[in-house]
DNA sequence: CGCATCCTTATGTCCTAACATATGAGCCTG
DNA sequence: CAGGCTCATATGTTAGGACATAAGGATGCG
């Protein structure tokens, strides 16, 4: 029967410190990456899971829950656990443009325009959650990909946290930030769009007046303090930005 | 003592169908919007919040755990468990458009540019998963906001799950969807820039060549199935995109 | 007085055990 | 044979208990 209750080959090493759950799921997310489990096809139910594993009902529960999560399984009730259709079923992550043009194959560089300290304005001192007057390094920078420009950056961040001008470096901020410790963890980030002004249409080598993709972020590290906030601009005809939603 | 742990007041109805874990947890959430909760403020241990609302320690566990995930709480183990710093506590949710003005105290308003139904094109076949040539309904729809121009909007379905024209009414198309039983899931889009054509500025009430804000979205069900393609531009200067990232 | 160690605390992991309920298939009746 | 009903199935909810482990403070020793 082409129905039956696909069988996932899983071996759990009791005395890891990683926890059976998380071994479990894991196992099952590479059975579906690797394809050995097709989407729509029927896992077995929990309860014969957890048997032939030896864990309990609950550990079983909790891999097939985090799988869930994830969204490479669905779930319904009286019917069974499937592998979800193929579509995305990574979390959105808070990728930097760097990361993000290297992994599409093009070949990103970037040129410091600007680094300079001085007290930040209004704006910067209220992201970045600063007392009144505090010196803010700025960064403006313009990012190409292969060879043409593509985006105008600009970065606010404390004094304490910024990397150096030379640490800054080629391969993008957020890198240069996690070479210090400092984790990004969280960021809000609203996208607007304006048509370019005189000077932003020079420096990108285009037309006055052409449309930019406007985005304005403020991320924030684990404990929540505020690191870095920025103001970019993209050139809308090469760059747009993909996120996929979930329902809550 | 100022680090005496808070504790909620909670009512929990046992003889509801919603969950006990969820109305605590939404208990909880409410203290914390309400303020009544502050951020950094500790809660109560587990197993004291359990024994004293009389439920077990897993369903005290489990409502704790979901405003974790929603970063609302944040755990350390031997430590306990505190509201986290302020920001954004509310998972990026698919929101229509519609529900978005409401909430931020505008008042929406649609009207239905068209409505046919005809072989759908190419790009529309492929992103809603139909054979070739089946017939799709499309929807033209203006959407203002305070009685101005905001956006304009294109959605593709197929013909089993559209709304009828009269079913579309004043509250937005994923409202209607709803209502015939169809819960949008998970949603692809990409956000982009451009200007705006000639008629585009003439329906939006705005001079020629204004910056738009582009949006593409294809919306699936739990299911996985492809219910909704739809093409909007949004005036750039009356709109834009907020959204919240975390990093994997 | 500084430093290492122990101990308390609270969460993390894992188990067994019921009962509730949505779903779909198959049976049974009219 | 159609339509409603029953029942098996698989997941959802809840309980109660045991042991592991990280964090931080208290303790005691050199």
């Amino acid at each position: 029967m082409a129905d039956d209750p696909a069988v996932v080959r899983v071996e759990l090493d009791r005395s890891s410190p990683v926890p059976l759950y998380h071994q479990l799921a894991t196992a099952i997310e590479h059975a579906i990456e690797t394809g050995s489990l097709p989407p729509g096809r029927r896992l077995e139910n929990e309860i014969a899971l957890a048997k032939r594993l030896r864990v309990s009902r609950p550990t079983a529960r909790r891999a097939l829950q985090e799988l869930v999560d994830l969204g490479m399984l669905v779930r319904k009730r009286g019917v069974g656990t499937q592998v979800a259709p193929v579509r995305v079923r990574r979390k959105v992550d808070l990728s930097s443009l760097y990361d993000d043009l290297q992994r599409s194959g093009r070949h990103p560089t970037t040129s410091v325009l600007e680094y300079s300290v001085a007290p930040g304005t209004a704006e910067v001192i209220e992201a970045l959650e600063l007392p009144a007057e505090a010196d803010v390094v700025t960064i403006r920078r313009i990012r190409l990909a292969d060879g043409e420009p593509l985006a105008l950056m600009t970065n606010h961040l404390a004094l304490e946290v910024a990397p150096s001008y030379e640490e800054l470096g080629e391969s993008g901020l957020y890198h240069a930030l996690r070479q210090r410790g400092v984790e990004i963890h969280m960021a809000h980030q609203q996208i607007g769009a304006r048509i370019a002004t005189a000077s932003e249409a020079r420096l990108l080598e285009e037309k006055p007046k052409v449309a930019l993709l406007t985005m304005e972020r403020t991320a924030y590290d684990a404990a929540g303090r505020a690191i870095e906030h920025g103001q970019h601009v993209y050139l809308a005809s090469r760059y747009s930005f993909s996120t996929t939603l979930f329902a809550s």
